[in-house]
DNA sequence: GTTAGCACTCAAAGGCTTCAAGTGCTAACT
DNA sequence: AGTTAGCACTTGAAGCCTTTGAGTGCTAAC
């Protein structure tokens, strides 16, 4: 059933106003401060049938009324307007960005860091191991007898986490002529398509095949690593939220935040092309407490998602202010990434 | 003036059980719980005595007695009994340690984690930019037209997150050939007489000298960064006390923990020949809250300081413990870093 | 469909009393 | 001199009651 635009606009005033104030909204505030051409007493009406429709609930029988879910979600889809950025904010985000934003990492960290003083929520980011991008070439740094760097340049960054064991008796030269034959190898391909290669079908191993084997092993082990990407930043804005005043909402919250893993499963997406993803209460995803939302969005190169970003908080989250700094910050982002 | 044995007994058992049950101890509970040989009229006389020593303080008339900061200073140097940890407690260190510990940065991680699970406070870790050990060799490798990634192997790990700009119009050949100079240069000396070189001076650079000083420009750099050293864990752990039950503690606490400057001021300490550093209260160091201890220890390599490790807390924290894990860690580390 | 009016509900705040833990002091005891 | 029993005194914490006021739902009139 279709709502009625009164009922629409009432609808959109109580959630303003509860994420305004935090304070469960009267039929009697909702006329002073908006709705002066009607009485409270039709504004209550109005209100018992949006309590009707599952939109609004009420903590007790004399107490103002407060959005569900389902409000928030209608609200986040349709009646609320969007909110844009001052120009002091703009400026910050670009300086934040100028600053530091020479690779991924950095990029990653300015991102959290911008979103979480701007939005005042605490802020996730995560870097995708596998963005799908093509590798261009690979080389070894061997710096103890028997170990030595892997260094992958991409289509978008340097790998440079990764090391292999050098096999016994293995010269020098034989190494930087194995390099040469992997690079040959691995050269425009993606990581997916390279694990899948088949060492008993190559034949151009020129007899590396102890080495190729260990590097594979290197990078399934670093693109299976669950955790190390996942960066949060201002975990403790948290508390300056009035529904957080209680020890054990915080704990609750904080344990699932700093858990890794969890976060890491709430902000790996089946990546549609959303490019603003909104979870409101648990929507299924049992990792995080029922009275939480998050906001998140992906950052693309060239169709390569490179990462994703985002906030979280309380339900009562200021989904306006949070679209308008993920969708800001998204531009940016586009800028820069596409620069190189 | 010397405090009698009974005093030092009786003021022992004080800090024992405040610290234990975080509320303010009473003569009853102290005759009954250790001294039942006296009378609860003696031991307030006793108390009442520690009280105009200082050592003692008292909420309100008719409360317990809770130790002051000076009692805390006392327990630590003279009157605490030291903790032993138990075979499952020194199991898990050599667990984590054998699972994470291939380089600086992850001996680090494992120990922050470590501690903070231990002991169940929060516990921060600080690397050593510099610290005294020899550079071996030194490496490029260019992954653009204009920009090489450095790669510094010392006598305890591999630098590899400095990056310099490559003159236009050099080769690789030239490129590899200044690597050359500049690793047999560096070899041997630390970074401190690296970054004194005088670059006039030198006749042994062969035309290189743009190169060497982006090197020296980026490695000061790197050694001046403040953050990004600093790696905390477990900061929600400070939840688990009874003290920060409190929302604009736990904020106060949180905002100084979360703010890598105060930390890094911390824990760069006069490192003397100390073991493990006990600062109890503000003690003259403004960056923490009055009523917090921080207990660091360091760790060194052949007489390399490699970093420091510890924990921060309130400051009726479990001393025994603390002292005990980090002792025990740094045993583990010692033996784990000298391996190498 | 809207609105004034009114009875009803209920959490929050304040005041009051009671309770119990703990001290300090005094006087007696060893 | 040191120790102890006994007791008056202090004080926060807990429980109970009342008051207050914001807010609703319903009814009857417009």
């Amino acid at each position: 059933m279709e709502l009625s635009d009164r009922k629409k606009k009432i609808l959109q005033f109580v959630v303003d106003d509860y994420i305004e104030t935090a304070v469960p909204v009267s039929s009697k505030s909702l006329t002073e401060r908006h709705l002066s051409n009607i009485s409270s007493a039709t504004v209550r009406n109005e209100l018992f049938a949006l309590e009707e429709l599952g939109y609004l609930t009420q903590l007790h029988t004399s107490s103002g009324r407060v959005p569900s879910a389902e409000a928030y979600k209608l609200y986040v889809s349709d009646l609320m307007v969007k909110d844009k950025l001052s120009v002091k904010e703009l400026d910050y985000i670009k300086k934040i960005f100028l600053e530091k934003a020479d690779n991924l990492e950095e990029v990653i960290k300015s991102t959290t860091k911008i979103i979480s003083e701007l939005t005042s929520y605490p802020s996730v980011g995560l870097k995708s191991k596998d963005s799908g991008e093509k590798i261009e070439n690979i080389k070894f740094f061997r710096f103890k007898k028997d170990q030595a760097l892997v260094i992958i340049v991409t289509e978008y960054r340097l790998l440079k986490d990764n090391y292999i064991s050098v096999p016994e008796g293995m010269t020098d030269e034989q190494l930087s002529d194995a390099e040469k034959v992997l690079s040959n190898m691995f050269s425009g391909k993606n990581f997916e398509e390279i694990c899948n290669l088949k060492p008993e079908l190559q034949d151009d191993f020129m007899g590396y095949k102890n080495i190729f084997v260990n590097v594979i092993e290197a990078l399934k082990v670093y693109l299976q690593a669950s955790e190390g990407d996942v960066v949060m930043e201002g975990e403790d804005k948290i508390l300056q939220h009035p529904e957080y005043a209680d020890i054990n909402k915080i704990q609750n919250f904080l344990s699932v935040v700093t858990s890794k893993d969890k976060m890491m499963n709430l902000l790996t997406e089946d990546g549609k092309d959303i490019k603003i993803n909104v979870k409101i209460g648990t929507d299924g995803y049992d990792e995080i407490p029922a009275d939480c939302s998050v906001v998140t969005a992906t950052y693309t190169a060239n169709g390569n998602k490179l990462g994703t970003y985002g906030v979280i908080g309380p339900i009562r989250m200021d989904y306006q202010k949070v679209v308008a700094v993920l969708e800001n910050v998204g531009k940016v982002l586009e800028s820069i990434l596409s620069k190189r």
